[in-house]
DNA sequence: TTGGAATGTCAACAAGGCTGACATATTATG
DNA sequence: CATAATATGTCAGCCTTGTTGACATTCCAA
């Protein structure tokens, strides 16, 4: 256990830079003057705890109902995302959630068993297939987001429209590339295809 | 695998309530009349899934450097929070960290045994265990903060500050209770005791 | 003295990542 | 047509990090 040679490091993405590198000294935001010692970096401290504890929140009650149902939060993100592109492919869902086709599989193929969701061979590549939720899969999937969608609803409303927009501009600002391309990428594709 | 009967679902938290529910029918936001169907689902899918790409592009950096140093996510909280409450014991950051004992004991042992992080005898309460970064540790923190705060700067820079000051009021209101207290807590706390 | 709190530790297990290797269709291409 | 590449599935094994349960130690407090 002590030799952690990992001489091949699970790669992670090549393209895993932050959209704006070299951006170490930004513009001082008015107000830095009475901040202690490290220049703005208790802001940004805040801001990373924020971001641990908000997780936890925002994970909190779907965690409760998949353990009702014996499920994950690997299956809640299969669940999700099929549920925004219905009939999309294995290999679509595998470059979302960033994952190997063995960990994915896995999630999927319980999924499958337990009926949540179908999967049907492609009509013009007949190797691919494309993954939907069935009335059970949809019926899940209604009673988490419905339980998330709550919790965020709730923010929104204390923090106000004005904070949202922020909160959804920093949020944007943090992805990887190509994490940002899946995630405007929704705007058109849902429904469209 | 199948009979997965978790009788004793791993309570989660007693108070893991979003600070408001019942909140449902919050005020609709100028601007809903152009939306499909479901009025205002689009708008909190979206930010759900901003909070978990942002959330992958959040750790990305700092999981990098882990695994150069044979280290995963959970020494990473460990080691920010000793830091951010130097002598702090070990059941403060079990109740930060919310795990159970066995899981932060053994990441506090690796990162005792390489060093990086020491623990004192309480003074008052001799049962205590006062946890610290030693200078390796330090030096690790710094490497990681450096990371992943540059990310983050880059993020609020690129949004500006007022999306700053919403970011962080959206996160904040979606947090549990208990994080909530944990969260504010650094503003006094920190160097304090 | 005795109970409870704070901590450590051993053992066992599960979820969900990962790699590597291999199999199987199916499509694309020389 | 033969062969390569693609899309997917699967087996086996490993790692991290979470979980329970049980038990020991030390020490504070009633």
């Amino acid at each position: 256990m002590a030799d952690n040679t990992e001489d091949a490091p699970p790669q992670l993405d090549d393209e895993n830079a932050p959209l704006q590198p070299g951006d170490e000294d930004a513009p001082r935001q008015p107000g830095d003057e009475d901040a202690p010692p490290q220049p703005g970096d208790e802001r940004l401290k805040k801001g990373i705890e924020a971001m641990f504890f908000a997780y936890r929140g925002f994970t909190a009650d779907p965690d409760r109902i998949l353990a009702k149902h014996g499920f994950g939060r690997a299956h809640h993100r299969a669940i999700h995302f099929i549920n925004r592109s219905p009939r999309t492919t294995v290999n679509n869902l595998l470059s979302i959630l960033g994952v190997t086709k063995q960990s994915l599989n896995r999630v999927l193929r319980t999924l499958i068993d337990k009926g949540l969701v179908e999967s049907e061979v492609g009509t013009q590549d007949r190797r691919e297939r494309h993954l939907s939720l069935t009335e059970a899969g949809l019926a899940l999937e209604a009673e988490l987001s419905t339980a998330q969608e709550a919790r965020v609803r709730a923010a929104y409303a204390k923090a106000g429209p004005g904070a949202v927009a922020g909160f959804e501009q920093v949020l944007e600002a943090m992805m990887d590339r190509t994490q940002l391309r899946h995630y405007t990428r929704f705007e058109e594709d849902t429904g469209g295809t």
